[in-house]
DNA sequence: TTTCAGGTGGTGC
DNA sequence: GCACCACCTGAA
């Protein structure tokens, strides 16, 4: 019998707390941010939201909404962090909290009658910024594949090659691996849960990392088009993806994701059967990037 | 049992 | 350039 699972989960030190974080913000919605399709590690346990971020374990809860006359929320919460420090500052950049989505949102709304209905419908949705290594895998191993089995085999990553981080809510919860982490890995040991034929294009992707001089940073001194074309240069990137690393860890809002939804979406609302990058580049010219996951909350959930 | 799912890369024209 | 199609796997 195999007692190591349950008796590594009781010889994990208990996570203890380093900080609690208030924060109060309009504009911003907590679980329409976590689950509009950019992230893909944060869990829900009742009215508590929590993810490991970094080393760091976080554990967020709603404390208040309070309405203004104009029907503008201000929301308030409480984030709890465990393990290693996480400061208010991180926080901020983490879910983007510094920037100006009223003004953002009102740009977009103004493009026509089903930017309004969206942004109308997704208010509260912020474009988090999450890790570049994060973000690459996780996104190499979205193609042609579903929420629920992504986060998945995420997760099995994690748990075989991440640190356990301690435990919350009962489980064991995992950083994300480093490059370094997934360096001595074999084709065989990268072949977790669902992952499929996905595990050669995340061999590739790291062995390629290992062995160039490639700098992940270099997006952020590139242009959009460029950048995307550098990051094309990992096996399993296409323009798709390309783009939601573009956006969810680059925080390059000229990004915008074209998947089978979108592309469906384009079709139905505004007539677009081919060409559909061509189209996106001409039309959404304001902040393509939250534009299209305005649209996109609004199709998929609403 | 079959089909489909938040694409990509290879192939053929 | 552009249109096909194989591809791992879990869920319905």
């Amino acid at each position: 019998m195999d007692f190591r699972k349950s008796d590594l989960k009781t010889e994990h030190k208990k996570l203890e707390k380093i900080r609690e974080i208030h924060i109060e913000s309009t504009y911003f919605d907590l679980e329409k941010t976590l689950y509009c399709g950019q992230a893909f590690r944060w869990r829900k346990a009742g009215d508590v939201f929590y993810a490991p971020i970094d080393h760091s374990v976080v554990v967020a809860r709603k404390t208040a909404v309070t309405s203004t006359i104009q029907t503008n929320k201000t929301e308030s919460y409480i984030f709890e962090i465990y393990g290693d420090d996480f400061t208010k500052e991180q926080l901020i950049t983490y879910f983007d909290l510094n920037r100006d989505y009223a003004s953002i949102l009102e740009e977009i709304s103004g493009i026509d009658e089903h930017l309004k209905a969206a942004v109308l419908y997704g208010k509260g949705i912020r474009i988090m910024r999450q890790g570049l290594v994060e973000m690459l895998i996780t996104f190499i191993l979205s193609s042609n594949n579903n929420i629920p089995k992504i986060s998945m085999t995420v997760e099995a990553l994690c748990e075989k090659f991440g640190d356990a981080l301690g435990v919350y809510n009962g489980e064991v919860l995992y950083s994300f691996p480093t490059i370094a982490q997934l360096s001595d890995a074999s084709l065989e040991d990268l072949n977790v849960k669902a992952i499929g034929y996905r595990a050669k294009s995340l061999y590739a992707t790291v062995q390629l990392l290992l062995n160039s001089q490639l700098d992940l940073n270099e997006p952020f001194r590139l242009s959009h088009h460029t950048s995307v074309e550098w990051l094309k240069q990992f096996h399993g990137v296409g323009n798709k993806v390309a783009n939601c690393i573009l956006l969810f860890a680059y925080g390059d809002y000229e990004a915008f994701p074209v998947d089978t939804w979108v592309k469906r979406m384009l079709n139905e609302l505004y007539g677009v059967e081919k060409k559909h990058e061509a189209f996106v580049e001409s039309y959404f010219t304001k902040f393509p990037g939250i534009a299209q996951q305005y649209l996109f909350y609004y199709i998929r959930k609403g």
